[in-house]
RNA sequence: GGAGGAUUAGCUCAGUUGGUUAGAGCACCUGCCUUACAAGCAGGGGGUCAUAGGUUCGAGUCCUAUAUCCUCCACCA
């Protein structure tokens, strides 16, 4: 017998290691369908938190419930090395034991991250574990493990074979504090207060000067012109003049260049090509030198001359007190403006040119957008707005840098000996050759995930069985980090998308909708919340709280009525095992009317449930399982069979329905159902999670009786509402006036012992619904003023009802039972109506 | 500058191809310890669905503007 009370904690203990020792997680059925996701490999570096919660959520419930359909369901676990962010806590842990992470050698140090890596995996498979998440570990994969490195070397090569990688010097995104190159997807750019300095470049042999204003003054010691556009008229005259460079003293000379938009600032643009993307064109188009002045830790380098070695951002103040002194300084104007940050390390991003390597984006991007003008092809995106997302980023995209100046990662497969460039997994077989330093971004190895984790380049049958995957689980912000790489490396390795389908959630906030973040000190461990609520509150709270696509707002006051509902599906089984335990197997042959009307209402529910559940549409699972739990089962049923409870076919009904009930709560909250299910008289499996999701039954639809109890139940409610409402006494005697079916009214009511036969020359109430008819006898004085405010909106009902159908349009368009039902209601309304005038009168 | 989302009860959110008088949870009010549950039961109040037009017999839902908030992308010398 269950505890009067859920406890959570007891409830959960034990139930993991249990399933696990089982090996129900573990796919690998061949007579069944294959269902495959891949999880979305949580970063090494940490904890997991409430995304991660939410995001995993959803995927144990789409890989519970395609398991209890019938399905092999796979869902591969597995984490990502994560370059640059598990590479600075390496680092910074080592700093903390007093050790230099950059006076140790590379080996050295890779021991230290390879521990780091041990330490807070075993955190996360823990982590997935509180979750009850049904991963199959059998298949677990990191992205740094040999298959994996595998993968990447054999992408990098048959990608530069294929002349889709390259190696150039190009202006990149410079990461001064992590001495790395980045993506552009890896730089967030951030409104901050600065200033346009306005500088004076004087004309040669000349007392006129060019204003040049400029966001970066420190940049100066690398221009190498300065440009206007040959249709300005102010300056066009001037072309194929020089300007001294402030400070350092040299002639550069004024070129005409589109990029100088003769409306922004002073339409006069100093050019850098070493430190800005844009110069680094114009540079090109000029034949422009490229000067660096700028180290690549963030400090000027020894062209800046007696500013050398000096931090950037301190040079910059120096730079613009000694133009102000040479009177070169012509105003400061304070502005906001938005500046590229480093996703990691959240310090400024140095433009700045450097040899990388790069992946030829467009024929890879425009094969992406070939294949979604397929419908049988492409992936489908849920909500299907997101696929907008991915679109335009094809659209728009530009090579990927995919170096890093990192050791965490995978090495890239290429060998240098001089000027020549050797491209594969070993060198070639002379003396001399040495491998590139670099390693690759973190997204590239990510991008295979969905193929790399089931053994390909190997032809596996692994691979054959479950790629594509059938869908990816991830929030809408890493859709241009992730699954668009995914998209684009799966369909051209593969010739397939990665996966059918793409199931997009929001962002998780707090409770006034800020996002949560270390900053702003307001996340919340999921691993707290479980300590406090338990993971099916958790869970059933993260998945039904919110529409696909759209954020969710964490409110512990929702967590808890979740607790609360659980605790009302633990009572409700609580009576039900109370009253079934002697049952021996199910027997449907002498039901009742409220057996035949909630197990009509069950097939319904189920219907719906499946219909949903195929959608992804949680939320609406939820709010069709709640009220039919608490509402209909709950709250009409158990009473109802409280009066029939030594019925073999009403325990059989309780049997019935709530194993049903806990199947389909089951993928939400797999550990209360599961605790449940074992106390059942009998069972159909040794444990829910490998059961048989329920069906609908339409030998079990009652139309008849489902009407009848239905409409009981609707004139109780109005029976109570009039009682309440006109504070008549539980004891007032009743009178029925026809000869309906009144059954399971008075019973529920408790009318059998306040029954007369006779009129009763006291106050009276008329009770009317449908074709049932209840005069209640009470001592009150009518209460005029009552009657009079019902006769009103009766009439006013009335008339707009009558309006309706008067209307041609609506009565030869509207569909005819709608139309029907609407006659229908007229007529009770006048009849209604007629009743209180007498009254009245 | 481009794109997308949001705007519905005091709060948090649903609302399926347009179809009765718009729903839920929490909060609020009234009455109940009715043997599964007071973390509960019974009942109730509360919304001109952001604004203005339009399409339609009929609009929270479709179209066009506008406002406010949020997100992404691009530009920013």
């Amino acid at each position: 017998m269950l505890e009067p009370k859920y406890s959570h904690k007891e409830v959960e203990e034990g139930k993991y290691e249990t399933w696990l020792k089982n090996d129900y997680f573990k796919s690998g059925d061949l007579t069944k369908e294959p269902f495959t996701i891949v999880i979305p490999p949580p970063n090494v570096t940490g904890k997991l938190h409430l995304g991660h919660a939410w995001d995993t959520t959803i995927q144990d419930i789409i890989i519970r419930y395609k398991r209890m359909c019938g399905y092999d369901a796979l869902w591969v676990p597995g984490m990502d090395h994560a370059g640059i962010a598990t590479q600075a806590k390496v680092d910074k842990k080592l700093k903390e034991m007093g050790i230099n992470p950059r006076n140790i050698s590379r080996e050295e140090w890779l021991k230290y991250a390879w521990d780091w890596k041990k330490e807070y995996g075993e955190n996360i498979h823990s982590q997935w574990a509180k979750l009850g998440l049904s991963l199959d570990y059998y298949h677990e994969r990191f992205t740094l493990d040999e298959g994996l490195s595998n993968a990447v070397q054999n992408v990098f090569i048959t990608l530069y074979n294929e002349g889709l990688i390259y190696r150039g010097e190009k202006i990149i995104n410079w990461d001064p504090l992590a001495m790395t190159a980045l993506s552009n997807e890896e730089v967030i750019y951030k409104d901050v207060k600065g200033a346009f300095y306005h500088i004076k470049y004087m004309i040669e042999n000349s007392k006129e000067y060019l204003e040049v204003a400029t966001t970066r003054p420190e940049t100066l010691f690398g221009d190498t012109a300065v440009a206007v556009n040959p249709k300005d008229e102010r300056y066009n005259k001037l072309i194929g003049k020089n300007v001294i460079l402030p400070i350092v003293n040299k002639l550069i000379p004024i070129i005409g260049d589109e990029h100088a938009d003769m409306d922004f600032g002073t339409g006069v643009v100093k050019i850098t090509p070493a430190h800005d993307p844009n110069d680094f064109e114009v540079g090109n188009r000029h034949n422009l030198e490229r000067i660096k002045c700028i180290n690549p830790n963030g400090t000027m380098n020894e062209n800046a001359l007696h500013y050398n070695g000096l931090d950037r951002f301190e040079a910059r103040n120096k730079i613009v007190e000694e133009l102000d002194k040479l009177n070169l300084l012509i105003r400061v104007e304070e502005i906001t403006h938005s500046v590229g940050h480093s996703e990691r390390t959240d310090v400024m991003i140095e433009p700045y040119l450097s040899k990388q390597w790069f992946v030829k984006m467009r024929p890879l991007a425009d094969k992406v957008l070939e294949n979604q003008k397929n419908k049988n092809k492409k992936v489908n995106f849920i909500p299907s707005r997101f696929e907008k997302i991915m679109n335009h980023w094809m659209e728009i995209t530009y090579d990927w840098c995919i170096s890093r100046q990192l050791w965490w990662g995978h090495r890239i497969p290429a060998w240098y000996k001089g000027d020549k460039i050797y491209v594969g997994k070993e060198p070639p077989k002379e003396d001399g050759w040495t491998q590139d330093e670099d390693v690759l971004d973190t997204w590239f190895s990510s991008a295979l995930w969905p193929f790399s984790t089931l053994g390909w380049p190997d032809n596996t049958d692994l691979l054959r069985r479950h790629y594509p995957n059938n869908i990816l689980v991830t929030g809408y912000d890493i859709i241009p980090f992730w699954v668009n790489r995914m998209t684009f490396q799966g369909l051209h390795f593969l010739n397939k998308v990665p996966f059918k389908e793409c199931l997009i959630h929001g962002l998780i906030r707090d409770k006034d909708g800020r996002k949560m973040s270390k900053s702003l000190g307001n996340g919340v461990d999921p691993m707290d919340v479980i300590e406090k609520y338990g993971c099916d509150s958790l869970r059933y709270f993260l998945s039904t709280s919110t529409a696909n696509g759209q954020d969710l707002r964490y409110d512990e006051e929702k967590v808890k009525s979740t607790w609360n509902f659980i605790n009302k599906l633990w009572n409700a089984s609580r009576f039900c095992l109370m009253n079934i335990s002697d049952l021996k197997e199910c027997n449907f042959d002498n039901l009742n009317e409220h057996d035949k009307w909630i197990l009509t209402k069950y097939q319904n529910v189920v219907k719906q449930v499946i219909k949903f559940m195929n959608k992804y549409e949680f939320n609406n699972v939820g709010s069709t399982l709640y009220t039919f739990i608490w509402d209909d089962f709950c709250d009409n049923y158990i009473e109802m069979s409280k009066f029939t409870n030594e019925s073999i076919s009403t325990k059989s009904t309780l049997y019935y329905v709530l194993n049903g009930i806990l199947k389909m709560l089951h993928p939400f909250m797999p550990y209360v159902t599961e605790e449940i299910y074992q106390k059942l008289p009998f069972k159909d499996s040794k444990s829910i999670m490998i059961s048989n999701y329920p069906k609908y039954d339409k030998s079990k639809i009652y139309e008849k009786e489902y009407e009848i109890i239905t409409k009981s139940i609707e004139f109780i409610k109005k029976f109570r509402n009039i009682c309440n409402e006109n504070n008549i006494p539980k004891t007032s005697l009743v009178k029925i006036n026809n000869n309906n079916n009144y059954e399971i009214i008075c019973k529920v009511l408790k009318l059998e012992k306040r029954l007369t036969h006779e009129e009763i020359k006291m106050t009276k109430y008329d009770v009317n619904l449908y074709d049932y008819s209840i005069t209640i006898y009470f001592e009150k004085e009518e209460d005029l003023e009552l009657i009079k405010k019902e006769i009103d909106t009766l009439k006013s009902n009335i008339e707009r009802r009558e309006k309706l159908l008067s209307n041609e349009g609506y009565i030869n368009k509207a569909p005819k039972n709608l139309v029907e039902q609407e006659k229908e209601k007229l007529q009770l309304e006048k009849n209604k109506l007629q009743e209180l005038l007498s009254k009245c009168s």
